[in-house]
This record gives structure tokens, C-alpha cells and sequence, in this order.
DNA sequence: GCAAGGTC
């Protein structure tokens, strides 16, 4: 039997179909699929499916010093164990074995490790290795007509990397957590790719904090042509000779506005240019273009990569992590828009496309061997089976296909310089004696690709035709004061433009990276700022490990493997010079330990502090309950046990506005899109407490008088309670989420007001909150769909399993988790097995 | 409980 290995499944699939001539069959063993024909089995791994560690020994933070990590030795160890697991078994049966994971760097990687696992079980059987550039019946088949080698010095250079990244990461980040205490959840990490990324964002914050503005003064006079006026702007030649518009003094800008303003001024036309421009249309779709352009659209570097994910899986698109900016020769781009005709949406545009004479995409620079750029696939999902998201997503990138067909556009640029007429008796900001005026006007003359492809902005400035030497005159004026900005905060796709052009990460991983920065409490908000913490942890680097928040460490690092891949040096070379360097690191910063730990720590503080205690005048800090939830509490706990409620929704961030009557920083609530402001949470706490009396209580009112009120506990939840409480503890549930409106309307039974709940748009009916709450516990008792309760199953997993019949975790755990695994589409064994044991 | 790189 000769045994094919792929990179992902997706790979294996389509390379069984392929050589096979379609007649592959599929089955999964242990919940991996394994494609058949002939004497042929092909199974696709799952990238890495062995990851590298350091020995059990050193797996305790405290027991080991952080410094004994440089000379630990360093084990790989399986990851995916059904797929380690289905691979040794036809490894074993297998009298021949290829290779054919991606052709790249990481791919020849991930091959090695499959090598190495064969060899474990079978000793003899010949292994060879496959390498296309796009998985098509040309490239795969003669590819597979002349297998090669795997390449060892290629792999070897990608595990040297693996081993410096553990080292550095594992090494400092003990390091950094132990030294200011922040051991669990909560440790503070360092990477040759997470800390340079963040050194970007803490160095723009720098920037920002260091920025001293200036006032500068811009002059704008409306001219008159035929009655409609365009709008022309005061400029100067400065020193060197280039225009320019501010006016940095005021006593000059208010002389020239007021020279401007005396009388109802004329100009003279001076000059009429034009010029056409060509607009050329934009390259094919890499990772970082695509993320930038779903940015645009509103969509994170996060949201974007999953969705794209998504449209790959159900086969509508092509691999959405490539640097490939040239499509592949044998793309035809006539055939794939052929597939586009007849669309309700995209029928007319393939069809114009089609009607051009001869189709020459765009290039961008960089030519890659593993994956194409992201373009759609021939088949065209139904509008219904996307969601909105996805569909705006899908339309996006069959759009920039289409745009990478299209035609030049053309603008027609024209630009009216004009001088003041009369004397000029003001100080100008240079040498020549005209108060001068520029319009600078366009028109899209064709629009090219911009018809296929909208999302580039194709506004007109208008300009109407003047001839030189005609007069017109001025009919407003304005003078306005401004001051220079500092420099922007880097959006995400900016940072993963940034990222890119740095060498820094890869198309896979950088919008991992910035979501872990996140994560781990270096950034909030979005554009992403930087924590006091992210601030302290980049100058402890700065400081004592330069290196690891430097880009050069990347560089150096290309190079190295670059060495490695082509004979000039060895795994054991580059990884033993790295490790003197991390050593000397060490030396250093062994010295500073409680140092950089105070520093750290004070950083921590400084990130949660809200303000003054109310009660004991330490600081009010934001802290987490053990249950997870945030609430406020002060610094003097356990003296003063002060707190102050938040709700319950979202994870809290401390906005910069403060509260005038306390002193306490605004909080919001972030939570997707129910992210709300909170605003001051004394001034909540105030507010909050016991709501309008609604009726009475059914426990004790006839007794004692008790009436049900809405309360608000400290906690952020709400109920329904009696006021006699804690004399009485009758209590009704209510939604975590959302604003209660009390309504005129009362429940005829109960004699409670029916209650309304306001959430984002759309408000639903509560109604009387006892019969609510019958109604919840009648659904709790015969619902079987418990599932979603399990960790990491949500409602789309759900719908899956319950496409196979199951609903509840009885029927997932009526039958042994790879039967269960076989039955369900797209949910491993693996994931199932840790639910059996969590049920 | 550590990194970064694959992939789901």
C-alpha cells in the first residue's frame, strides 16, 4: 500500500480526487479522514501534529530557575494524538510513503515530523517527497511522476527556529512572571514576535505622549464662475521651494486674511493645468491586502481571518494564508468568471469583464510556491447559505478578482493657481509679493475597475474651467486655526502591514499575535493602545533583552536558517551561538530581579486603578471575583473592604475620562457588539441599589407587608426581590443583559407589571416575571439540550452534532468517541473524547 | 501557565 501525507485535509481530499481520477473513496479512522482508491490510502495532517517542549521535569515555574531553560534539552512531543495515531497504524501497513505537504519552509517541517513518525514504526519503507506549486491535476500529477527528497537541511532550519522561539519565549517569560509575581492566567510573556510587535505600538504611543502641538492657520477664498462657487486655498512657495498651506504665524495669516477680507477682492487666473492620471487596478489578494480591506469594512484582523476560514472550508474560496500576490499559470481567469455568468449579483460584471479583449491580471511583488492569492472558486455558494458577514466577505473577495480583470481608470486632474488683484501691503510668509489661491479639482474620466470593485473611494472634487488671465471674484472667505496632530495610533491592519514589511510573523500567525497581545493585558481598545503594563514590560526589554523586542532578532534569524537550509552552517551552530547570547541576557537581568519585578508590578496596579476609596482614600482597583466576574475593590482590602458593582456583561476597560463628582475613571464594557459605557461606577452604584416597588410579595406580603422591587446586587445581576430582605429571601431571576422597562400593562394572575427588556435594537417581552420564571423552569426540566453547557461547544458545533442526532449529552456519551466522531461531519474525535470526559 | 508555527 502506498501511503500519501498531506499538510491539512483539505490538501488530501483534493489530491486523492485528483489521482485517483475522482473515484477516491473516504472514511474516518479515530475521526480522521483517510482517502482510498486502489492501493492508495492519503490522510491529511493538521499542520504540525508534533510540537516541541521542554522535558516534564522543568514544567514547574518555581521549582526551576527561569535560566536552567537555556541548557534544558529540548523534546518534541506528540500533539494530535488521533492523527499521530491514525498515521503510525497505515504507516505500518504502508510499502511506500510520500510526502506531499505545502511547499514551503514550515511545510518541509511538517514533513520531516511525518518522516520521523513513519520511521518510528516502520524501519524500510522508502519515503519520498512531493513538491507543487498549486494543487491541479498538471502540477500534482507530474509532481507526483517524480518524486524527490525531503529536504533535512531545510527542515532542520525550521526546527532551529523552534527551538530559539522556545528558549527566548519560555526563558523571559518565566522570568518577567516570576519576578513580579504574576504566576496562572495572568503571566507576563515576551517573544521574538509578540515583543517587537508590541515595541510598534508602545513606540507610536511614545510618539503621541512626547507630541507638543503647534498652531498653524489655513486661509480659504470661494471663487465665482458663472454664478457657482469652488473653493481655492492661500499657499506659498516655502524655502525650499515647495507649496505649502499653513501659516505658522499669526500676526502674517491675520494680515493676509484680512487683506483678503478688506473688500470684495478680485482674482486673477494665473495659471490652468490638467493632467490625466491612470488609476491602475489593484494586485491580487495576499493575506495582510485582504485583512487591510475587510478592515476597511469594519471587520478586525480576527474576524476577517475566521470568516475567510470559513468560505475556504465550505470551498468558496481559495486558501486564505498566502504572501502570493501573482496568480498561477494555470488559473484561467476566462473560465472561473465563465462560472460568474448569469449571477444575480455578479453575472453583469464577469460579462463585462469577459467582453474585454484579453484578460492580463495584475501582479503584485511577491511570487510564492505554496498557496495562490485569494481569489474565489467556481463554485458559488447560494446567497441563503452565507450570513450576512460572510456574504459581504464572499463579495469582497470575487470583487477584487474581478478588479484584477479590469481596466485601467482615469481621472483628469485640473488645477487653478490664481493671484489677488491689486496691491499687497501685508507681511507674507516669503519673498514674492502675490497673495496666491490653488484649486485643485478631479474628475474619474473613466471609471475602469472601480465599477467592478467599489470600495475604493472615486470621489470628484470639482473645479470648473477657467481661462488664464480671467478674473473672478471672491464671493466668501475663512481663516481657520489649527494645530498639528500627532502621529496616529496604528490600526490593526496597519500593525499587520507593518508586521509584514518587517519580515515580522507570517501571513498565519500575525493577526494571532495581535489578538494575543490583547490576551494577555499589553493592549485595549481598538486602534490598539498600549497598557502600563505593555509600557513596562517593553522597557525591561529594552533594557536587558534588547534583542527580543527588536525585528533584527527576526532578520538574523532568516539568515541563520537561510545558512542552515543551504549547507553554510548547522542546527547545532545557530542554536548554540543563541544560546550564549540568551546567557549573556541572563547575567544582566539575574541582577535586577526585584527591580524589573517592582517596576512590573506598579505597572500592573497602575492599569486597574480607578481612583480614590471613597471610604479609605487608598486606591480603587479593578479586580475579578474568583467566578470571573470583574467587580471594583480597594487596595486596602482587607482593612477597607470598600466595593463597587459592574455589570456583568463584558470585560471592563478604564477609559480616560474621569468622574468630576468622584474622581473616578469611566468604565465601558466590552462585549462585541453590546459593548456599552458604563460611565462612572459610583455614580451607577448610586444610582442602582433598589429599584420601583412592583407589587407585592407573594411570600410574605400578606403577612408583613413585603413588596417585590428590581435590585441591582454588587455583582452587576439582577432580580426580582422582596424589600424585607434579608427577613425574607423570595426572589425572581431576571436576563443579565439589557435595560428593563417596568410597563403599564399587569399579569392578571400574579398582579405584576409586565416587564420589557431592551437589547441592542430589538426590545423582547419578558412579561410578568413569575410567570417568566415558571415558564423557564417548565423548558428546564424537559430540554435534553445541555451540550452548550461543555467547554469550547458552542451553538454551530451543536448544530452539527445534532445533524447526526445528537442533542444531549446522553447521546454523546452513549457510544465511544470515535463512532460518535464518525457520524458527526467536521468535529474530531479528539474534541469529543474531552467532552465524554467532562460530561 | 512559557514561544511561534502549522491547522480547525
Amino acid at each position: 500500500m502506498e501511503l500519501i501525507i498531506t499538510e491539512k485535509d483539505n490538501a488530501a481530499r483534493r489530491i486523492a480526487d485528483i489521482l485517483s481520477g475522482g473515484s477516491a473513496s473516504s472514511s474516518r479512522q479515530n475521526g480522521v479522514n483517510v482517502y482510498k482508491w486502489g492501493g492508495k490510502r492519503c490522510i491529511g495532517l493538521s499542520g504540525h501534529v508534533v510540537g516541541v517542549d521542554f522535558p516534564e521535569e522543568y514544567s514547574d515555574w518555581r521549582d526551576v530557575e527561569p535560566v536552567e531553560l537555556i541548557d534544558a534539552e529540548v523534546e518534541k512531543r506528540p500533539t494530535q494524538e488521533s492523527i499521530v495515531a491514525s498515521l503510525r497504524s497505515l504507516a505500518r501497513q504502508a510499502d511506500r510513503v510520500t510526502i506531499a505537504t505545502d511547499y514551503d519552509r514550515e511545510g518541509e517541517l511538517i514533513g520531516k515530523e511525518a518522516y520521523e513518525l513513519v520511521r518510528e514504526v516502520n524501519d524500510s519503507v522508502p519515503i519520498d517527497r512531493v513538491r507543487f506549486s498549486s494543487i491541479t491535476d498538471n502540477e500534482v500529477q507530474n509532481a507526483f511522476s517524480e518524486p524527490e527528497e525531503l529536504d533535512f537541511d531545510l527542515a532542520a532550519a525550521g526546527e532551529a527556529r523552534q527551538v530559539i522561539d522556545l528558549m527566548w519565549g519560555a526563558a523571559l517569560t518565566r522570568f518577567l512572571s516570576l519576578s513580579a509575581r504574576q504566576l496562572g492566567q495572568d503571566f507576563i510573556s515576551v517573544g521574538r514576535v509578540q515583543s517587537p510587535t508590541l515595541k510598534l505600538i508602545v513606540d507610536r504611543e511614545r510618539e503621541i505622549q512626547a507630541f507638543d502641538p503647534d498652531t498653524y492657520w489655513e486661509i480659504f477664498a470661494d471663487l465665482d464662475k458663472d454664478g457657482s462657487a469652488f473653493e481655492s486655498q492661500y499657499f506659498y512657495r516655502d524655502e525650499d521651494g515647495n507649496e505649502a498651506e499653513r501659516v505658522w504665524d499669526e500676526p502674517v495669516a491675520e494680515a493676509i486674511y484680512d487683506r483678503i477680507a478688506r473688500e470684495d477682492g478680485q482674482v486673477t487666473v494665473d495659471s490652468v493645468s490638467r493632467r490625466t492620471r491612470t488609476d491602475t487596478p489593484p494586485a491580487p489578494f495576499d493575506t495582510t491586502q485582504y485583512i487591510r480591506a475587510a478592515g476597511s469594512l469594519g471587520y478586525s484582523a480576527q474576524r476577517a481571518m475566521s470568516i475567510a476560514e470559513d468560505l475556504y472550508t465550505a470551498g468558496y474560496m481559495t486558501y486564505p494564508r498566502t504572501d502570493n500576490t501573482v496568480y498561477p499559470d494555470d488559473l484561467e481567469p476566462e473560465d472561473l468568471l465563465d462560472s460568474f455568468v448569469g449571477h444575480h449579483t455578479f453575472g453583469e460584471d464577469a460579462e463585462s469583464l469577459l467582453d474585454l479583449d484579453g484578460l492580463e491580471p495584475t501582479e503584485g511583488d511577491e511570487e510564492t510556491t505554496d498557496h495562490p492569492p485569494i481569489h474565489p472558486t467556481d463554485e458559488l455558494p447560494k446567497r441563503a447559505d452565507l450570513s450576512e458577514d460572510e456574504w459581504e466577505i464572499y463579495e469582497l473577495v470575487v470583487r477584487r478578482f474581478f478588479a484584477t480583470l479590469a481596466e485601467d481608470a482615469t481621472w483628469e486632474h485640473l488645477k487653478v493657481v490664481s493671484e489677488l488683484a491689486g496691491a499687497v501691503d501685508v507681511e507674507l510668509p516669503h519673498e514674492t509679493e502675490a497673495v496666491t489661491f490653488k484649486a485643485n479639482g478631479k474628475r474619474l474620466l473613466e471609471a475602469g475597475y472601480h465599477d467592478v470593485y467599489p470600495y475604493f473611494s472615486t470621489n470628484e472634487n470639482y473645479v470648473p474651467d477657467v481661462d488664464e488671465g480671467e478674473q473672478l471674484s471672491i464671493v466668501d472667505n475663512r481663516i481657520e486655526e489649527k494645530e498639528t496632530q500627532p502621529p496616529r495610533r496604528y490600526g490593526q491592519s496597519r500593525l499587520i502591514e507593518t508586521m509584514q514589511g518587517l519580515g515580522v510573523g507570517t501571513k498565519s500567525t500575525r493577526h494571532h499575535t495581535i489578538e494575543k497581545l490583547y490576551d494577555r493585558g499589553y493592549i485595549e481598545n481598538d486602534p490598539p493602545r498600549p497598557t502600563q503594563l505593555a509600557m513596562a514590560v517593553v522597557e525591561a526589554a529594552e533594557e536587558y533583552a534588547d534583542r527580543v523586542v527588536s525585528e533584527e532578532m527576526t532578520s538574523e534569524l532568516e539568515a541563520d536558517m537561510t545558512a542552515i537550509a543551504e549547507g553554510g552552517a548547522t542546527l547545532d551552530d545557530v542554536t548554540a551561538e543563541s544560546r550564549e547570547m540568551l546567557e549573556r541576557v541572563f547575567e544582566d537581568l539575574t541582577d535586577s530581579r526585584e527591580e524589573i519585578g517592582d517596576h512590573l508590578q506598579k505597572s500592573l496596579k497602575a492599569d486597574k486603578r480607578l481612583g480614590p476609596c471613597p471610604e479609605c482614600g487608598e486606591d480603587l482597583l479593578l479586580r475579578r471575583s474568583r467566578g470571573g466576574s470583574s467587580f471594583i475593590g480597594c487596595d486596602g482590602y482587607p482593612e477597607c473592604e470598600y466595593t463597587l458593582p459592574l455589570p456583568s456583561t463584558g470585560k471592563p476597560l478604564i477609559l480616560e475620562e474621569v468622574c468630576e463628582d468622584h474622581g473616578l475613571n469611566h468604565v465601558k464594557m466590552l462585549a462585541g457588539r453590546s459593548t456599552f459605557v458604563h460611565g462612572c461606577p459610583q455614580c451607577k452604584a448610586d444610582d442602582a441599589g433598589e429599584g420601583p416597588v412592583i407589587g407585592a410579595c407573594p411570600e410574605c406580603g400578606d403577612e408583613h407587608d413585603g413588596e417585590l422591587v428590581i435590585k441591582q446586587l454588587r455583582n452587576g445581576s439582577r432580580l426580582v426581590g422582596c424589600n424585607r430582605y434579608p427577613d425574607c429571601d423570595y426572589s425572581l431571576p431576571l436576563p443579565r443583559r439589557g435595560e428593563i422597562e417596568v410597563t403599564d400593562e399587569r399579569c392578571d394572575e400574579h398582579d405584576l407589571p409586565e416587564l420589557l427588556v431592551h437589547n441592542d435594537d430589538e426590545p423582547w417581552e419578558l412579561g410578568c416575571p413569575i410567570c417568566n420564571y415558571r415558564e423557564y423552569q417548565a423548558r428546564e426540566s424537559d430540554s435534553g439540550t445541555d451540550l452548550e453547557a461543555l467547554e469550547g461547544l458552542g451553538s454551530k458545533t451543536a448544530e452539527k452534532l445534532a445533524a447526526a442526532g445528537i442533542e444531549s449529552i446522553d447521546d454523546l456519551t452513549g457510544a465511544p468517541a470515535d463512532d460518535v466522531a464518525g457520524e458527526v461531519d467536521g468535529v474530531s474525535a479528539d474534541r469529543i473524547r474531552k467532552w465524554q470526559a467532562e460530561a
